[in-house]
DNA sequence: GCGACGCGTTAGTGATGGCTAACGTATTGA
DNA sequence: TCAATACGTTAGCCATCACTAACGCGTCGC
């Protein structure tokens, strides 16, 4: 995977990194919120295993994943890095033109 | 392009965005800034454009584009609601080791 | 009208992505 | 020892991607 913004691209992964917020947890307990085969999943952990966003500890018979700090400290710095103080200038004008449109009690 | 976050995973196309911060450009001033082939800026501009991030104006034989909005608001949204504070809480745990392994002076 | 320009579109290609099915391996419990 | 479990790996398939080259169309200046 040529970039960490391309590896969250995939919506599967990007679930599986909010799963693994809330700690650890093995192959199996993941593909269980998953419609797609425990092999997809495998595979979609390998991708982020390596792009960095998560790590693999091995217990038993069991393969525990977690989220990996320095990965989704770097994730976080290069959304931010692309998000330039521009872009947010343009997303406030759109909340402006949203309050016009539905002037009482928007988001 | 099924998605608004795959929309941007391709690092010319958010160039492009970063680019359009700056305001309405045509193709080829965009082009410019590319080693890639003009069709191929023309080409991820209209994935863009499918993905509602960027909208075009024709004036004589210039095609201006713009940034969207509604389309950036958007996927900051999407964005931010993959953010959970879960992973936020992940990443300052990164930087307090960060701080702990480079005492002086850290980002 | 005519050539130059700005741009979109298309065909074609090589690469990559996501998925399933099947198999292999290590571990566990009986 | 044997079956079940947890997981990785592989092959193969189909879809999609990023790109270039080539063409076509409207627009402008002359």
């Amino acid at each position: 995977m040529h970039d960490l913004v391309a590896a969250v691209a995939e919506p599967n992964r990007r679930r599986l990194l909010q799963l693994l917020g809330n700690g650890e947890r093995t192959v199996t307990q993941l593909a269980g919120n998953f419609t797609v085969s425990r092999s997809a999943i495998s595979q979609h952990l390998g991708v982020l295993a390596e792009a960095g966003l998560v790590t693999s500890r091995r217990e038993g018979r069991f393969q525990y994943y977690r989220l990996d700090p320095h990965g989704m400290a770097a994730l976080r710095a290069e959304l931010e890095s692309f998000w330039t103080r521009e872009l947010d200038q343009i997303v406030q004008d759109a909340s402006m033109i949203t309050r016009m449109h539905q002037p009482r009690g928007g988001p």
